[in-house]
DNA sequence: ATCAGTCGTGAATGCTTAAA
DNA sequence: TTTAAGCATTCACGACTGAT
């Protein structure tokens, strides 16, 4: 059996109205895709390098193993105590290949198939996304901890609002007529995520390496608050090469010698007077209050 | 303590293909 | 033939955690 790597989402908007019909949407699930493989009885679960991480995730196996032979796309989900997907818990179960008892227990997962690539002995990758759906959906796979969550074809933009509700990441959009491109990040699937915004100060930076040398490799950024600068990350991609030149040189005149954060400095950097404000695009906060998935978006003035 | 791997972002590079 | 565009790859950066 040949390995097929998983088809990649482009990140952009949602189609826009008169365009809706042409797409379906699905929510964009927390968690690390997985491929399983369901041959001769025995079951595989391929990450999106074709690392093997079937090990992982034995509460899975026995509910995947079906009779029929068939390749899935899917992804591997853990839930928080409201049922929302947690990629924080998560992260506790993707590396381990033998969990514990103890770790099954607390951290349970599980695989939501949302695309059918082989069935039978034939490759269903040339199949429209419609096809492909209607022949996922009469498998029903659902059992156990094996669920194939709703595609919503034709309402991108109502789905997007139920996601946010649901503090659920974004949606993904998916055109109608798709045929399944292994290993592509084509812009036939479109993922839309609920961004956050979030107006910081820049406290200092640190250099960069590599081809970054020479110039910054991340800012430290923070937010007023009663205490003083609160720090809440550092932000290190969202910038041009222009950007990172019109920041550097803003930068030279605040430097100071000591952190202006509140509390325990970050780390070692070169601090400067928190006089810079920007905007900053983020998708969450960790458990130690500092942004996840930041990105700098500009100045503000 | 460091490395590598999961998720994410963007930019540069190099190869292939299409257009001028 | 030369240039432009498109695509995949690589390398930066972030948080995080297990393995070594």
């Amino acid at each position: 059996m040949m390995l097929i790597r998983p088809m990649l989402a482009v990140s952009g908007e949602l189609p826009i109205a008169s365009q809706e019909a042409a797409w379906a949407a699905e929510f964009k699930w927390d968690g690390v895709r997985a491929v399983a493989y369901l041959l001769g009885g025995e079951v595989r679960l391929l990450s999106r390098n074709d690392r093997e991480v079937t090990g992982a995730y034995p509460e899975l196996l026995a509910d995947l193993a079906g009779a029929r032979n068939m390749v899935l796309d899917g992804e591997v989900v853990a839930l928080d105590s409201s049922g929302a997907p947690d990629f924080g818990r998560l992260q506790s179960r993707m590396h381990v290949r033998s969990p514990s008892r103890s770790l099954l227990a607390t951290v349970p997962v599980l695989y939501h198939a949302f695309d059918v690539l082989h069935l039978d002995g034939r490759s269903t990758l040339r199949m429209p996304y419609e096809r492909r759906r209607a022949l996922l959906e009469e498998l029903a796979l659902d059992r156990g901890r094996v669920r194939v969550p709703p595609s919503f074809p034709g309402s991108a933009g109502v789905v997007m609002d139920v996601a946010r509700e649901h503090g659920l990441e974004g949606v993904v959009c998916k055109r109608l007529d798709s045929p399944y491109l292994p290993g592509r990040r084509s812009e036939l699937w479109v993922k839309v995520k609920n961004t956050l915004m979030l107006d910081v100060l820049v406290g200092g930076w640190k250099p960069g390496e590599g081809r970054r040398s020479g110039t910054i490799g991340s800012l430290l950024v923070g937010v007023p608050d009663a205490g003083g600068l609160r720090y809440v990350g550092h932000v290190g991609t969202g910038f041009t090469e222009h950007m990172l030149r019109d920041l550097s040189a803003r930068m030279a005149p605040l430097v100071r010698p000591a952190s202006p954060f509140a509390g325990v400095a970050p780390e070692p950097a070169h601090w400067v007077e928190p006089r810079l404000a920007g905007e900053v695009e983020y998708a969450g906060w960790t458990r130690d209050g500092v942004l996840r998935h930041p990105t700098w978006r500009g100045l503000k003035e």
